[in-house]
DNA sequence: CTTCCTTTTTACATTTTATTAATTATATAA
DNA sequence: TTATATAATTAATAAAATGTAAAAAGGAAG
């Protein structure tokens, strides 16, 4: 999963640009100072950063010069400044791409995706490989491969979709409904059997004892929810 | 000295961007259509391109479709197409910057360098990896040669491709849709067969037994992975 | 224009997976 | 305990994905 960091004194630009990054699966974070941002930036591994210039406290400009004297990562101005001056300060202070305001969110994602495309071919950031791990149970999946205690097993694309979902949130427990939703993107409606027939098949290739499950747990009138139990 | 393309058919254009840029000391090299800009990327070594969408002969946008699948280099569009979607399809091709006529030559120098600043800070002057080796395959990039145990192999330029692909992420699971994308560089819509005739000719050129594959797997109902499997 | 090679399409067989329905088991509360 | 709701299990059927062969279409070279 790839961080972006949205930096913009405007709340509705930072919740518009969440809306439309979410889509395409970027994790987005939003601030709305230059100062936020570096303090975020120290904290968290970020990818790219979409950036305002004229905010209250420290502005855009002066955050990106600051940012770029240790980091590397591709940063988009966008914003109401829209004179050739203001995109030429932004681009010769170490911008990679400079956006106006209004803007098209399309446009906006194509551009995030060409920035991140070139930092990322260019082995700028490793991806970390996606890799959750409970108990004895390792996921892998970009490789889409489940492991128990260093076994291989083999799930089909909904078990493992499914499994997924529930590892990437352990502890939390997922109606029937709330699970359907998820996976198939669809309404729920009267899948709730559906679920349980592949609940069973998961634990049958995960558990020892499918019966009595270590991991894949049920949470009477409630759902289901993975646990790294470890003891029974 | 660093070399830039400019691909136009409008002279003036070519050479009023030759004046701007050669005035930061870049070395500028024009041409006229996507054919010419093709023929010269084989012969010399250039370090950023700036391409015109409409022209006589091969247009803007397949030319960098086409330069895309063996080369990484960056690419700005400049171009008098001003509408939205066509700026989204020349990013999403492979552009990573897209600047519209009439256009600031400031402004476009300033793009040309921040682009060329991740470019080389990032060290995609230097040719990546040229030979990827997986059990006892063989892929050699810059050759377009393969080998199987130490046996050529001749594979088409599409099965390369694939080939490649799945190469360079060893172990990552790839749904046909998704390798269409990405050797294609064109949406996916029905292809699945298509590419499932091209795994099945890579398969008959690389296993010994196409029905059993012991490198180019399938992962049901998710895609293809190649894995250095060894023993069957 | 013809020939040869590559790519795509078509059609069908085969394999694997998803869903449904029916049945049995289990937890909870009166 | 008993009624009731929820969950587990099983098997059968429908649906989907992949494998394969062969023909058609597309393109490049001579």
């Amino acid at each position: 999963m790839l961080n972006i960091l949205i930096c913009d004194d405007d709340r509705d630009i930072v919740s518009a640009v969440k809306i439309y990054l979410s889509a395409e699966r970027y994790n987005v974070i939003g601030c709305a100072s230059g100062n936020e941002a570096l303090d975020i930036l120290k904290k968290q591994e970020i990818h790219l950063i979409i950036m305002d210039i004229m905010m209250p406290g420290m502005d855009g400009i002066t955050a990106v010069a600051q940012l770029r004297k240790t980091d590397n990562i591709p940063v988009i101005f966008l914003t109401a400044k829209s004179e050739d001056t203001d995109k030429i300060l932004g681009l010769n202070i170490g911008g990679d791409d400079y956006v106006t305001k209004p803007f098209n969110p399309v446009e906006l994602t194509a551009r995030v995706k060409a920035q991140l495309r070139r930092y990322i071919s260019l082995g700028g950031a490793q991806i970390a490989e996606e890799v959750l791990t409970i108990g004895g149970i390792v996921l892998n999946d970009a490789a889409k491969t489940v492991s128990v205690d260093g076994e291989a097993v083999t799930l089909t694309p909904t078990e493992f979709d499914i499994l997924r979902l529930l590892m990437k949130n352990p502890g939390t427990v997922f109606s029937s409904s709330r699970i359907y939703s998820e996976v198939w993107n669809d309404s729920p409606l009267g899948a709730e059997n559906t679920i349980a027939v592949h609940i069973r098949h998961i634990r049958e290739k995960l558990e020892i004892n499918p019966a009595e499950p270590r991991y894949l747990k049920v949470v009477w009138g409630q759902g289901y929810k993975i646990e790294g139990g470890g003891c029974g």
